[in-house]
DNA sequence: CTTTTTTGCTACGGAGGCGTAACGAAACCA
DNA sequence: TGGTTTCGTTACGCCTCCGTAGCAAAAAAG
């Protein structure tokens, strides 16, 4: 049932989205997770104008997903030294082990996907 | 950069989610995504109580989600002709051509997620 | 029939994100 | 130096979602 591209690409995303959707931590908006996942995947420095140029959304925009997820302690952020004007945003331990986690459940989708693939010719002896 | 695997899935993930924030779609919540995705990939039928325990969620979570969905065009509602009490959701050709849209920007991740490795090894000659 | 259970929906106050506009601080420029 | 631009933030009203509690309709149980 899994053996079209199409179907295994949106199984992946429907068990993990479920995993997170069946466990209860912070569920976050997709330009949230998005703008997590742009600090710790692309090399910095990262400045709320980049980031919302990288996004295509509104300064304020960032600003508030940045306020969200440092309450969570996903990220932080620090003033520029060389251009007072400027503020970084900086990953930290906490984010990185919730991203780690994140990953592991796209693992286990990818994992059930392939296991109903596996499971299909068994009716062929 | 990419080869280690919990990073392509990271890739992988942010490369999709960045084309849904970029694009002027509609964006669903998480909680409304693995809905409509377990409405389109699991055998149905569909019912308001069996979708709540299949997410882990209160009903009328599921009810105002279906009030989204249905006003979006993705799924419509049905009244259980058997058991009338029951409503059943189903599939429509709108919710299926946003999800196969949907799939394709996944497919354009693990292009570039894979593009990503093969350029790796270019400062080797 | 009457009572009980099941199903999905509505109502309510609360919380959070949205887009736009305006703001202070810092850097730049002439 | 004084005016202008850039940067990030705040403020405003609006909208959507949330969790809980209570509801009517339909079916089942007695």
């Amino acid at each position: 049932m899994a053996r079209h591209p199409t179907l295994r690409r949106l199984e992946l995303w429907r068990h993990a989205t479920l995993a997170t959707v069946r466990a209860d931590g912070p569920d976050l908006t997709t330009r949230q997770m998005a703008l997590l996942l742009t600090v710790y995947l692309e090399p910095g420095p990262h400045t709320v104008r980049g980031l919302a140029a990288d996004l295509g959304v509104a300064k304020p925009v960032v600003t508030r997903a940045l306020d969200t997820l440092g309450r969570l302690g996903f990220l932080k952020r620090t003033r520029d030294a060389a251009d007072r004007r400027n503020v970084l945003v900086h990953r930290t331990v906490k984010g990185a082990v919730f991203l780690s986690d994140f990953a592991d459940m796209i693992a286990t989708g990818q994992a059930m996907s392939d296991q109903d693939i596996d499971l299909t010719p068994a009716n062929t002896p």
